[in-house]
DNA sequence: ACCTGAACACCGTTCAAGT
DNA sequence: ACCTGAACACCGTTCAAGT
């Protein structure tokens, strides 16, 4: 009998989930789509892996596996930084990562590789085990490239009149934030946010204030 | 013909759907599940909610109205700290909470007016439109008294031998920092994190650095 | 005009039948 | 032994038939 153009493993599949995610958001990743995608039956996907969850597992390790690795010879806050950035460029690449990771409760060995990389950063940097393990929690989300923002910030100049005002009416503070634009009027980004430069205010934010913590030797 | 024992209307839909959230988590708010929860055919609740979605809006609805109003006469980090505080015991009285606003992509119009009141805190302490801009992302859903700690952190008690062997062995830094017990050995919340106090020490950290910039005159 | 049962188009997964 | 079609137990929602 003919063999299949390119047999069917583990891997193929993976890649094929992302592809498809990429492509047409995560939602299109069923297993009847998948496998309709891959010219196979649905089930026969379940031979390389062994349910729906341990296919987002596996799509997630595949984007946690293009963050760059670490650069050495540098301060800690040159090395969290950098990677922290690469790896929100990975989830650009897949915005629908973000959210398959956020459906997961237990992470795999190769996110648990990331993060314990990741706390060896700080580690090597001095920070005492207690100041780090604080500086973990607070970073959340964040090791991944990602902060959890609600809600999109629509454009302003795509909102119709009517409803800007009754926005302004009913929110005025809403609207006189969202109006402001501070860091560049005539700015690449467009009208709507600048997420990038908010993503490494925030982060910085956050670094000043370890940097600070760890100066004055904080402990417990 | 004989009344129902008591008329179903939207808040009584409403509440009901957050009770059997609360008691059986929110994949048990289904309109098949709701309805047979509330003796009535499935298609009745049409009648209340044009559809799932404006559902759970409203069910989002009810636990962003139970966020105490703001006190006055007090500073603006103290009025925006016990906002937050308020908020987060909150959504710990309703644990499904958290993963139902990450779901939503536009906020209704009771979750824009708890953004608003928010917002005015900071303008109204003096901080200038700019920096609250940034503010209002950096501090993403911590305004809902929630934070994205991605995967639980199990108690070490609760880890079986060979499994802490395993991962000693591989992930020796979230070993390290997983065992600090920073706070309080012998805290009240027994083994695993006081994620009361991680939450408060990153709120604080936050607020720390937002403080610093409004002193320095931040400004674009 | 109002209400609702059956049906539609999905989903992940089980399992027995066919090769 | 391997593969797979049909079936199961769900889901949100549509729609026509019944009152």
């Amino acid at each position: 009998m003919p063999a299949r153009r390119e047999q069917l493993n583990r891997d193929r599949v993976l890649a094929a989930a992302v592809a498809l995610a990429d492509a047409e958001g995560v939602d299109a990743v069923s297993m009847r789509g998948l496998a309709q995608r891959l010219g196979v039956v649905p089930m026969a996907l379940y031979k390389h892996v062994a349910n729906k969850d341990e296919l987002l597992d596996g799509m997630i390790d595949a984007v946690v596996g293009e963050i760059e690795p670490p650069v050495s010879e540098v301060d800690w806050r040159t090395t969290v930084r950098r990677r922290i950035l690469s790896a929100r460029t990975v989830l650009l690449r897949h915005p629908w990562a973000r959210r398959a990771m956020e459906s997961k409760t237990t992470p795999t060995p190769i996110v648990l590789a990331y993060m314990d990389s990741t706390i060896g950063m700080f580690l090597a940097g001095g920070l005492s085990v207690d100041l780090v393990h604080h500086v973990m929690h607070a970073l959340g989300s964040r090791v991944f490239g990602f902060t959890q923002e609600l809600y999109e910030t629509t454009p302003a100049a795509e909102v119709p009149p009517e409803v800007a005002r009754f926005m302004a009416a009913q929110f005025p503070n809403i609207v006189a934030v969202a109006t402001s634009r501070p860091h560049d009027p005539g700015s690449v980004v467009g009208p709507g946010c600048d997420d990038q430069f908010e993503f490494e205010f925030t982060l910085d934010l956050f670094l000043d204030g370890v940097e600070r913590l760890h100066r004055n030797d904080w402990h417990s």
